[in-house]
DNA sequence: ATCCTTATTGATACATGGTATCAATAAGGG
DNA sequence: CCCTTATTGATACCATGTATCAATAAGGAT
């Protein structure tokens, strides 16, 4: 099913029009009573700067990297927060369900690449129609959405 | 987030104009070239009659009482190869990633009701529509796709 | 700047959910 | 009714994630 593992870390996600912002994760962090450490920058440079979904075990090891006395419990606590404050959102069935990404869209429709691993946001307005139209004809009130989508990018069809 | 736990198991999906069959189950376990045993139509039995979603554990505990020497493996060897041949869908999101429906859309829209635990599909159109939209504005060719949708129930609205 | 309180950390042990192993069993074609 | 072989159930194991707790360090008060 997926061709593919993560590929080396490189920088930026393709969301046109939005960028990721750190100082805006530390911010967050500070603003909900969370006290910023050397790990929190560490950690928030790594997700945020990933250009792939990242597991906590996947980020542990590269927060390593840079902090070697960085513990395992400490990054799962950390993705914890990070996914409680909204800042992350699990990618469901990718690779099990236990990748991350950065929060761009409130309402993501995250397309992964199966062949490169790549994520991308894809325009969100049709989600938002899908979950309006879906309210009024079934009259349950939807709350919460989780919309993954999959298959293979442009780049990847070129050079097939 | 979750509000309830599920309830005890109870008959038949809401699905309107389809119900599943236990025989069609066994006949494509049959086709696929699998044995069918005693443990296999005691588990299709209790997924294709669960209103709520099942966990693998979940299933092996109601197995148990109808054959108490029914082995834990064997209920997780028998939901992967359900998974596998499509006939149980995971439900990501709800309480975890590990609790399976049964598929009854090939392209599902379910919303699973976060106070009564209830699972209703809906009419997939609209997602149809969002995938074919997406692949044309994108790009990218889409070959699968994840949606759940979590709320309030009509029901537990009016009870409310 | 220094102290003091307390959240956070890192190491470890533990829990949970799922998988590999393997002898015993049973399905179902010949 | 055999015989082959997939399947089962018991067990041990593994991976992912969580609880515990002494040590550390943030950052407000002084």
């Amino acid at each position: 099913m997926i061709r593919s593992i993560n590929k080396k870390r490189e920088v930026g996600w393709p969301m046109p029009g939005k960028t990721i912002n750190p100082e805006d994760w530390l911010s967050a962090l500070d603003e909900s009573g969370i006290r910023v450490t050397a790990v929190q920058e560490t950690l928030i440079d790594i997700f945020a700067h990933s250009e792939y979904p990242l597991s906590a075990e996947a980020a542990w090891e590269i927060a390593r990297q840079a902090r070697p006395q960085t513990g395992r419990a400490t990054v799962y606590r950390m993705v914890e927060k990070l996914e409680n404050l909204g800042l992350i959102r699990r990618v469901h069935g990718y690779q099990g369900c236990s990748h991350f990404v950065p929060t761009l869209p409130e309402l993501m429709m995250l397309f992964i690449c199966l062949s490169c691993g790549r994520a991308d946001y894809l325009d969100n307005q049709p989600l938002q129609d899908l979950i309006q139209h879906s309210e009024h004809s079934s009259g349950h009130h939807i709350t919460d959405s989780r919309l993954q989508l999959f298959g293979d990018c442009t780049a990847c069809q070129e050079n097939a």
